[in-house]
DNA sequence: AAATCAATACCGCTCTGCCGGGATTTTAAG
DNA sequence: CTTAAAATCCCGGCAGAGCGGTATTGATTT
């Protein structure tokens, strides 16, 4: 029986060789290439037609999403399974938007590899226990920001008076900057405060920061 | 000629299959073990007794750090080399000062490992060049924001101060909190910015960050 | 055309924090 | 015991920020 082809890719060679060696000896699966960055993964493809791919997300160049994204557009039949950390959770959205059907953390052995390829054969999105579960804690801390950030739905000119005051800069100082009054600036605090639910500038900077305005 | 034994220590497999594949076949060094902790790594040092251990640093349970300071209390002889992620360079003075002989990166090749072990074994030091980078500039980082920690000279209760102030406290919340007079607040406030070299809120925060105060 | 939104500006006032100084008491170090 | 440092507290004054409101204008949407 023919067994399935994979493509291994990641920027630490070291991880390369941990994947290799946990499909080594392998009756279903083997290892196609393995490959430190995407862009070289891309160049082979064609020749050496792999069934599935095995990608870290985070990688210098080409990321994992852009990756995915980029192969699921020419090949489309490819099966691709994420190799994260718990911290890539954060980028599951994106990840299953491109196509990815698996998900596994780094720390995973052979047992649980081999259960995601096949499962991930058949059809079926793969998630290990600890991947979910940090994944969906992730999503749900994602998706309560930017509900957040839309309920206080700050306007243009306010993100810049945000940026501003995050910069050290006192009323005045925005104004003169921004050629406008310094009650201008004193009514745009007043409503960044109202809609971002904060009292005073600590508050509004730690605001800021979390939602990535500053 | 007998070789040369090592103990492989971090908490992703994939890294410690990847180690081991570049040690397969070599003529001067042999994996002696592999293990995912560094608790576990102590306990067989004993009957297993390398001569090396590479190690990563931050692992769950005793980091890298605590555990060469374990091992070489009680094992001088064995060298320890420290495989790091760029990073990870912000501990070089903890590695340094716990007994590490020599630093590779994680994405280092089999040429380059094999150098590092064989410099370590004559008792040098070794730095790849990235790794050694990477840690000189995080050195010199450090030290710019010790030097103006110190400098800066802030007393426990100052330092008390700043953390209420990140938490949004008033002056007379802070009073009431650590019973103590609004104006005992005001003088402490004052000193902080003056040792700071703060003049607002804002820079105050962004001090005690880059400080690690809050 | 009307309604809505964003941006602008203002009012009179209060509150908070800051400033530049001074002082005493308690604790820790020499 | 002496000295130094830390912690505490106060003064009078001032500047900046905030508060709760109102209003106008231009652009955009309905």
């Amino acid at each position: 029986m023919k067994k399935k082809r994979i493509f291994l890719v990641d920027d630490h060679r070291m991880i390369l060789d941990g994947l290799q060696s946990l499909l080594e000896n392998d009756d279903h699966f083997e290892t196609a290439g393995t490959y430190t960055s995407a862009a070289e993964a891309i160049k082979y493809i064609d020749s050496l037609k792999p069934d599935f791919i095995i990608t870290d997300i985070s990688m210098p160049g080409m990321n994992g999403i852009e990756f995915t994204a980029e192969v699921k557009k020419k090949y489309p039949h490819i099966k691709i399974i994420a190799l994260t950390m718990s911290g890539d959770a954060g980028m599951i959205e994106e990840m299953t938007a491109a196509g990815i059907s698996g998900y596994v953390l780094k720390n995973t052995g052979r047992k649980e590899l081999k259960e995601s390829l096949e499962k991930v054969s058949s059809g079926e999105m793969f998630y290990s226990t600890e991947a979910a579960a940090a994944m969906l804690m992730a999503l749900r801390q994602q998706k309560k920001l930017r509900e957040e950030e839309e309920k206080a739905h700050l306007t243009p000119r306010e993100k810049e008076i945000i940026k501003l005051i995050a910069q050290e800069y006192s009323n005045a100082m925005i104004a003169e900057s921004l050629f406008i009054s310094e009650r201008t600036v004193e009514t745009h605090r007043k409503n960044i405060f109202r809609k971002t639910n904060t009292k005073n500038i600590v508050g509004l900077i730690k605001y800021a920061m979390e939602h990535k305005l500053i």
